[in-house]
DNA sequence: CTGTTAGCGCGTTCAG
DNA sequence: CTGAACGCGCTAACAG
């Protein structure tokens, strides 16, 4: 059996690291945090006695007595679609943690996918918090109002939808396009070397994250796979009965068509169309986001594979970066990281 | 815009609480922590106190006030193929994290895949250790050595590989039936509607992990993909070498191998005689974990997919679930839910 | 440049 | 059954 360095039994405090290098608790305190106003020589001691004692500041006991707090805005959608419904009770859920550490979030719905009302919302948000997360969109007025707010000090994190000409601090979100790829390969590997038609299906093409997932979807499948040809990307608008219609025309006019890949919403379309059709389990059907519904289509094998972004993951590595970034502390980059994660049947969580 | 209800401006501490009730701050604390001894109508009183002010306990105070710290041992195999070396580093990240909590995580490397040794280890532990993560093995001896430290009040969580038979608090890792049905899944779809071989390599198939993935495998490849044969696993000891070895004789003797799925290590062998036999792009292989090599060998094209556990997580969820335990805090199952990842070449992390 | 001191919010004695 | 008072380890304001 081979030990690890073991560590010491009850750490060192900073009136240890005072008693050891001869100087005051708040001398130890300024070199600790490097402030201004220590003579080298008394730094070079403090610091010693600090390596010497293996000091290490005891987060719980700075926290209460810096005795500052924090307050968030998370701007979700209003709307209603399952996928952001369950990211809205995740950012409860992570407000109700941040809570426990002096952190308070507020949950503003607005309508995110007007440009104008979006921008409106951040212009309008009152000057209390220190943090925001919100649910972007690439629009010249939004960026412009994530840089003023960015401007007056406010750190702002983009969530699930990006501004990326803005100035936002941080991004929690997957990679769009690779998560387009990952869709295309998928489709590419599961129809092996069948010959037809591929369709794609997105909620709106002024959507970044839509276009992106889709042009990655068609990079790979051009490129890697000439015997499936893609149609002309329909726009469901997210919604299920516009979706569903557009499926069933789909399916009536293309008699080889053999795969879907749905980027955004209206899922609930897509299956019923499939299935009142009875080609679902002919046409390799791939989507985005698991919910409810999406994990029931997968089960019954309706739909072959699911694209997800972790909605817990995201709210709380949008609370951890928000909080970090107040605290001036660093964050670990691939604890951060918002993974393209992929569902089969068999490993659903 | 609808504002979601918005957080009181300050937080209420138990003081407040104390004065709203009209109670002393002991009298208060007695009730919220519910430790006996306070008449029915106070705790009313200052239930309805609580209520009224939202108060919520604030974490770092009580920490600060309880002083109690935490002591625990990760116990993880010597040897050093990429995953747990990757394990290793990840759990000294949390260890550093968790220093800062008050906690502190002693690293033990034991050769956990002698039952006899790592019980052993285990009986030895030092008795300041108020919770053990181990890399576990099913076996009566280990099974024995973790009930007697659960009996010691010692909170063990298994990692990576758990001994269900036992007492253990929880187990940190993936449902290992589920990934080898993940596997097949991955396999019978690749392949299609083609003919041929499946192989199933395994490190030893006295490893508990390992047998149940196999199962999963051939469970669903049996049930759903006729038209594939599995040939009886084969034993690579998780040795690179001996692996190649084996791999190059298989695919010797039969022409028409068309998949592999690898459930242990010893991939470099098995991508070394896949290349030097030229049918790299034609077979389709499958293994575990994502490390630098298995990376490459995706990227390359070698290997089709990697089936993933992540040992950032399983370490931080380790330590969590660890200091939740002492701390007699619940845990968020979902949170601590370690997924099975599917990693292709266009969703590496 | 450095030291002294008064809390931060809570847990835990010990008296009443 | 209830209350008063001290201290956890650290920060910040002030004094020297």
């Amino acid at each position: 059996m081979t030990e690890g360095a073991t560590q010491p039994m009850v750490r060192a405090t900073l009136e240890d690291v005072a008693r050891a290098a001869g100087v005051s608790l708040a001398t130890v305190d300024r070199v600790v945090n490097r402030r201004e106003g220590v003579r080298a020589k008394t730094v070079a001691r403090v610091e010693a006695a600090v390596a010497k004692l293996g000091y290490r500041a005891d987060v719980a006991a700075a926290r209460l007595a810096r005795g500052q707090s924090f307050r968030f805005a998370f701007v979700l959608p209003t709307g209603s679609n399952s996928f952001m419904t369950n990211l809205s009770e995740q950012v409860q859920r992570a407000a109700d943690w941040l809570a426990g550490q002096r952190g308070f979030i507020d949950i503003l719905h607005v309508d995110v996918f007007d440009p104008d009302v979006l921008a409106g919302a951040l212009d309008d948000l009152s000057p209390v918090y220190q943090g925001v997360a919100v649910v972007a969109l690439d629009h010249p007025k939004v960026r412009d109002a994530i840089d003023e707010l960015t401007a007056r000090g406010v750190a702002v994190v983009t969530l699930v939808s990006d501004a990326p000409s803005s100035r936002r601090l941080h991004y929690v979100g997957i990679d769009n396009p690779a998560a387009g790829r990952t869709a295309a390969t998928l489709m590419g590997r599961f129809l092996a070397a069948r010959e037809g038609k591929v369709a794609v299906i997105a909620g709106s093409l002024s959507l970044r994250d839509h276009t992106e997932r889709q042009f990655g979807f068609h990079q790979i499948l051009t490129s890697e796979y000439p015997n499936l040809a893609t149609l002309p990307v329909i726009e469901g608008r997210d919604d299920s009965a516009r979706t569903r219609e557009l499926t069933a025309a789909l399916l009536k006019r293309h008699t080889d068509l053999r795969g879907i890949y749905c980027c955004g919403a209206g899922n609930r379309g897509i299956a019923e169309a499939l299935e009142a059709s009875g080609r679902a389990r002919d046409v390799v059907w791939i989507t985005h986001e698991l919910t409810q519904h999406t994990r029931r289509f997968l089960v019954r094998g309706t739909l072959d594979a699911i694209i997800n972004q972790d909605p817990g993951h995201e709210a709380r590595s949008a609370a951890r970066v928000l909080l970090a970034h107040c605290m001036e502390e660093p964050i670990s980059p691939d604890q951060e990281r918002i993974r393209i994660d992929i569902f089969l049947r068999d490993n659903l969580p």
